[in-house]
DNA sequence: AGCACGCCGACT
DNA sequence: GTCGGCGTGCTC
């Protein structure tokens, strides 16, 4: 018997199956989808595999070295994920190894470890063992070290082993069982001064039922002692057993909710939903219309069919209130994957899905790979949301990998959003997709009224160049009113730096074509993209001037600006600095809901927050992502400005929202306003169709960098010219051109951006280039494919 | 990735 | 002549 293997080594070369043989003793437990230890190279060492394939033959012809060992008793990919895996490599250009292991829970990552064994005493004598057998092998060892195991093991005084550990283990504990005996009777044995004990026999006569309780309860909570309970266990009269506990993931614990009565349109999307069988369906649904509701009741329905349901939200959207409405519904039966869990609790919620205990799986992105057996439903709440695509390989898309597990499954896929991707909207225009809107509030509140403040105007100014007029008018009628208002800062792309009030001197990053930001508390310039920090200079390095001043616009600035135009204002900040601490998002959101007025943040700020005294929104600043070169700049603007929006007066209050823009006639911030997203997707299928991006066409970015921008900008070239044959108009290819940061960690690189439909002819090309990238890495190139970018800059 | 093989320069 | 520098290529 053979076993075909990817191994744990994600290169080129190497991306293929390669073929080792059971022992006997592994033949009746081996199955597809397991880790196994592989001997893997030359020398013995010892590297992870998964088994994808199982054969009586082989068509190798050279020698075949038997599996190691096993590193799992069940298989942790099942065909499905397996082949799941196979297509993730192909769409995004990846290594199978890489998809593999970006499906599972990072803890079943093999760590690796070298070990040396001394073979005779007087080795073993050395400084170098100290007496033991065996060393633990790093990886920095001194060369004098290295040079001297090198001779050892030629003169054949050492042996060196490999190990491959396997981080994954169930938390075990111990636990106290009971035995078969009438403890009643035991009881008279006992010495009459063995009080303790006789109280610890009590227990288990008083509760006939409990057959085991954990050490930990018996010596913190009825303060036994590990001396008392000894005494008992070594009578013979219970027993101490080992036990696997779950790693509970502490979370609020609200009441079970109730269904909530549906409306009309609420009902008449459940129904299209439960009647889809294997379609896709679009509910687009404005803010406040009561989407989850919908999800939740459409979960309760599969599961009632003995079915499994998966949903997944945006990482920030995930919040504790979020995840205890799920919780509230659907009890026990609900595994949550979030990022806030530690690798133990993660590993744990997945063997709780894997084993069937949970059927209702909540999670972000990586979620969308939980393995769920016989899913009735998958549902992606905020489908437009950036966060669904991975930026590092493998570059993959939740919705795409939601689309084809739907397929698989032949199951409903369910896009929610109040402001759709173009792409999923346009295909429910051709009816792809069923397109199901919910255009009523479930309150049938009105929307909240918006107002756009031109900045342009001399008039809207204030002594505080981020804040407008009637901006600040507004937010002192806020406060005295004593409701809370909320602030957005828009950043994409946009940061505080340092200027030169005398020669226009702004510090840019030794590393990165970018200027330094500005963190005011820590007293520092940093680098968002290389990490590389300094000082805040005193003196202008370029003129010597000492009239060095704070340009553009950071949370921490508009801070000090709100504070000396509204000085008893409570402001809380959320930004990346304030949000870094454990749960630090959560303690800032109570904080501002209790004794708050002012919430001050970035993009992390509009989503699915819901505080009912908030009755004010304000945008400082428009603009900043419409100006970003991205061909989706309109769609983002439009989509946050239209969802901060969403969060003012939700409840018995009408909201107010303050747009400051230098761009008020821009049509994304003109219809945000008007909250008409038809009218958008009209005009921006518009400019689509004109300027020849998606949904019209397919998207393929490939990124080159090196040292040397003239080498980056050859390969690049060479890379276009190679594609540009293949190509059939008017399908087109833009570049080599330069990124608008340009270099990053010294780097310099160039894109290329492929505009196409469906060409297989283009995609075996890219295939080949993929190919000679290993070639290229020995000559310093990095080379990046990314299969419909989300971010083209 | 990580290791062996192999081909060149500066040493006992 | 040999030790050791790293460029090249292979791993069932």
């Amino acid at each position: 018997m053979y076993a075909q293997i990817i191994v744990d080594v994600p290169t080129q070369q190497t991306n293929h199956s390669f073929d080792y043989l059971v022992p006997a003793a592994l033949q009746d437990t081996i199955q597809k989808g397991m880790r196994v230890a592989v001997p893997f190279g030359r020398s013995q060492r010892l590297v992870q595999g998964f088994v994808v394939d199982l054969s009586a033959s082989t068509k190798f012809g050279g020698s075949i070295k038997p599996i190691d060992h096993l590193l799992d008793f069940e298989p942790v990919l099942n065909e499905e994920l397996l082949q799941l895996s196979q297509w993730l490599a192909q769409q995004t250009f990846s290594f199978w190894i890489s998809c593999m292991q970006t499906m599972l829970p990072n803890i079943m990552r093999a760590k690796y470890q070298k070990m040396a064994v001394a073979l005779t005493a007087s080795i073993k004598a050395n400084a170098f063992f100290q007496g033991q057998s065996t060393k633990i092998l790093d990886n920095k060892l001194p060369l004098a070290i290295q040079k001297q195991l090198i001779t050892w093991k030629k003169h054949e005084v050492i042996d060196i082993k490999y190990l491959v550990k396997n981080q994954a283990q169930p938390l075990k504990q111990w636990f106290i069982k009971r035995k078969d005996y009438d403890y009643s009777k035991l009881l008279t044995q006992l010495r009459p001064q063995a009080k303790k004990q006789r109280q610890l026999l009590q227990l288990f006569i008083d509760q006939p039922q409990l057959r085991t309780i954990s050490l930990q309860t018996l010596l913190q909570e009825k303060h036994f002692t590990a001396a008392t309970i000894n005494a008992v266990v070594k009578k013979g009269w219970l027993a101490k057993v080992k036990q696997v506990i779950w790693r509970k993931p502490t979370t609020v614990n609200e009441g079970p909710t109730h269904a909530l009565q549906l409306t009309l349109q609420q009902q008449a999307a459940y129904r299209r939903i439960i009647a889809a069988h294997d379609q896709v369906i679009l509910l687009e649904g404005i803010t406040g219309s009561g989407k989850t509701e919908v999800y939740l009741q459409s979960i309760q329905y599969f599961l009632a069919q003995g079915k499994t349901a998966l949903m997944l939200v945006p990482e920030i959207a995930l919040t504790p209130q979020m995840v205890a409405q799920v919780r509230g519904r659907f009890g026990q039966q609900v595994a949550v994957l979030h990022s806030g869990l530690s690798k133990g609790e993660r590993y744990d919620e997945w063997r709780r899905i894997e084993t069937g205990q949970a059927q209702v799986v909540v999670g972000a992105r990586s979620a969308v790979f939980a393995p769920l057996k016989n899913i009735g439903i998958i549902i992606i709440d905020e489908e437009h949301e950036v966060s669904y695509k991975q930026d590092e390989n493998p570059r993959y898309h939740a919705r795409d990998v939601a689309l084809w597990r739907g397929r698989y499954h032949h199951c409903p896929v369910v896009l929610g959003s109040a402001t759709p991707s173009l792409e999923s909207r346009a295909r429910g225009q051709k009816q792809v997709y069923q397109l199901v809107q919910l255009t009523q509030r479930i309150n049938q509140k009105a929307l909240p009224q918006v107002e756009i403040v031109d900045l342009r105007q001399n008039s809207n100014l204030t002594s505080q160049p981020d804040l407008s007029l009637p901006l600040v008018k507004a937010l002192q009628e806020c406060q005295q009113r004593h409701e809370q208002a909320i602030l957005l800062l828009n950043r994409r792309g946009f940061a505080s730096c340092l200027l030169c009030r005398e020669c226009g001197y702004v510090p840019h990053c030794p590393n990165c074509d970018i200027t330094l930001t500005v963190h005011l508390q820590e007293h520092y310039l940093m680098c968002h993209y290389c990490g590389h920090k300094q000082a805040i200079m005193k003196t202008c390095p370029r003129c010597g001037s000492h009239k060095l001043r704070f340009g553009g616009t950071g949370t921490q600035k508009v801070e000090q600006q709100l504070h000396s135009i509204l000085p008893q204002a409570r402001i809380i900040r959320m930004d990346n600095d304030t949000t870094k601490r454990k749960n630090g998002h959560l303690q800032l959101l109570n904080q501002f809901e209790h004794e708050g007025d002012i919430l001050l943040g970035t993009q992390m700020i509009a989503k699915g927050l819901d505080f009912p005294n908030v009755t004010l929104v304000g945008v400082i600043n428009a603009d900043t992502s419409l100006v970003i070169n991205d061909f989706r700049s309109s769609e983002r603007t439009f989509q946050l400005l239209t969802q901060v929006s969403g969060r003012a007066g939700r409840a018995q209050k009408t909201g107010k929202v303050y747009i400051q823009t230098y761009n008020p006639q821009h049509y994304a911030i003109q219809l945000a306003a008007q909250q008409d997203y038809e009218k958008f997707y009209q005009q921006e299928m518009l400019f689509r169709h004109q300027s020849g991006y998606p949904p019209y066409f397919y998207l393929i970015k490939i990124s080159v960098s090196h040292h040397s921008q003239a080498q980056a900008f050859k390969l690049a070239f060479q890379i276009a010219q190679q594609i540009k044959p293949v190509l059939n108009p008017p399908e087109q290819l833009l570049g080599p051109t330069e990124p608008t940061i340009a270099r990053i960690k010294n780097r310099y690189s160039y894109q290329i951006v492929i505009k196409y439909r469906i060409n297989p002819n283009l995609l075996k090309t890219l295939h080949q280039i993929v190919n000679n990238v290993q070639v290229d890495k020995k000559r310093g190139f990095l080379v990046a494919i990314d299969n419909e970018p989300q971010q083209m800059e």
